[in-house]
DNA sequence: CGTAAATAATGACATTTATCATGTAATAAT
DNA sequence: ATTATTACATGATAAATGTCATTATTTACG
């Protein structure tokens, strides 16, 4: 990681968009610029918390680790978001990983500024408490899937998943450069069995590919894979 | 679920209790007691949301389903602990379902009232951010953990959980009526599944059993099948 | 440009976990 | 009290998923 002199804009934060006009002259004033390069980790789990991140381009995943080399990706950082909010409370580590997905300009953030700020801007605060209950949601469902939902309902739900974060290229494929090792990760599953249920969804077409891109060919029955039984 | 004369006095609010001194009387008077049987549903996935709840005695299950007959329990709130808070921000339905492990009485805060109230007491809503922050880490933690260890470790792990979260009886058994199909939708198994491993534990003299209760025998043995492999 | 290292593809096999079937015990309803 | 229903116990079996070994392909880098 290597520091940046020009400033970090946050131009497409998220919480400071909406809501923090204000806040934002301050955070300019308290935080570090800093580049990172494709796969490099950010901080792992254990490390103590020294602050918080944003994204200013690039996109990161933030992962927790099981083996030397198994993890499980619990979700994708983009321009914009915020990362590393896991270490605020007690503990004073991180208890996940983050590492860049591709050349990336985080911007970092002193926790203590951060929770005074917290503590003083209680728009910020309900912004936050809003993201919070979001990713815990999200991070439900996913639990409630990763119990009982097939492989392939969780590869469906993951391609469905990254399609809506990433968007897709002019040509359709999946915006984002994913290594396979990353997709299993994402959908909780060893790559083997993955790349299996891949082979089964572009034998089906449901999805096409391309080298390493991806593209919904069927969204449709994708979902009808990945959906949850609402009502039954 | 029947509307109780007496006041819920919140005396062992988490939140109330540290921060909340002068809000507690503004809740007291919004706010509605529930009186819920046994096995009763306080709310469902899916249902609109209309307040958030707090625990004043007893203890709840918050759960999602996925089938008829299959569900992943989230975690359990216990005597003055808040739950329905997931139904907070979009959406405006609870994504998760909710229901009483034995008698219990629950107070009900309208959710434009809580809502208003974490706008004005920042105290409390700084509380609220590390408790959604906790639990985001657990949840994230049980994530890794379906989709990476055995079953029979998620076994050893949801004990030890029950155990921290209950405590004991006079005897030594983990101080809760759990069925053991609430048991397997906590670990995040089948039944079956879980029923073998629950009988390789007695076997290895890890737990001992007496009818429904389960005592830990041997914590340290199940810590180490429950234990992250930290670093490696 | 060429070589090493990482990533990906793929089949054979082992293991884990879920499903099914059946019987019993406990609990609730009439 | 009697029956119906639900939870629990248990083995047999099947299906899903992970592990291992091998080869191909791409990527990184000196």
């Amino acid at each position: 990681m290597k520091k940046s002199q020009n400033i970090c804009d946050l131009k497409s934060c998220f919480l400071c968009k909406n809501t923090l006009k204000e806040w934002h002259p301050a955070i300019s004033a308290n935080k570090v610029n800093l580049k990172v390069k494709k796969g490099e980790v950010i901080f792992k789990e254990g490390d103590p918390v020294t602050g918080i991140y944003f994204v200013n381009s690039g996109s990161v995943k933030v992962y927790k680790k099981w083996d030397k080399d198994k993890e499980l990706i619990v979700r994708f950082a983009r321009e914009g978001s915020l990362f590393g909010h896991r270490g605020l409370g007690v503990g004073g580590t991180y208890p996940i990983s983050a590492a860049a997905l591709e050349p990336t300009i985080v911007c970092y953030v002193d926790v203590a500024f951060f929770e005074a700020s917290i503590k003083v801007n209680s728009d910020f605060t309900y912004q936050l408490l809003m993201f919070l209950t979001e990713e815990l949601k999200q991070s439900e469902r996913k639990m409630r899937n990763l119990a009982h939902m097939s492989v392939k309902g969780r590869v469906a739900e993951a391609l469905i998943s990254l399609q809506n974060q990433f968007g897709v290229t002019a040509d359709g494929f999946i915006n984002i450069d994913l290594s396979r090792q990353d997709l299993s990760s994402y959908a909780g599953a060893t790559y083997e069995t993955v790349f299996r249920m891949m082979n089964e969804l572009v034998s089906e077409k449901l999805i096409s590919l391309s080298g390493k891109s991806i593209r919904l060919v069927n969204r449709e029955e994708l979902l009808k894979l990945a959906q949850d039984i609402v009502f039954l």
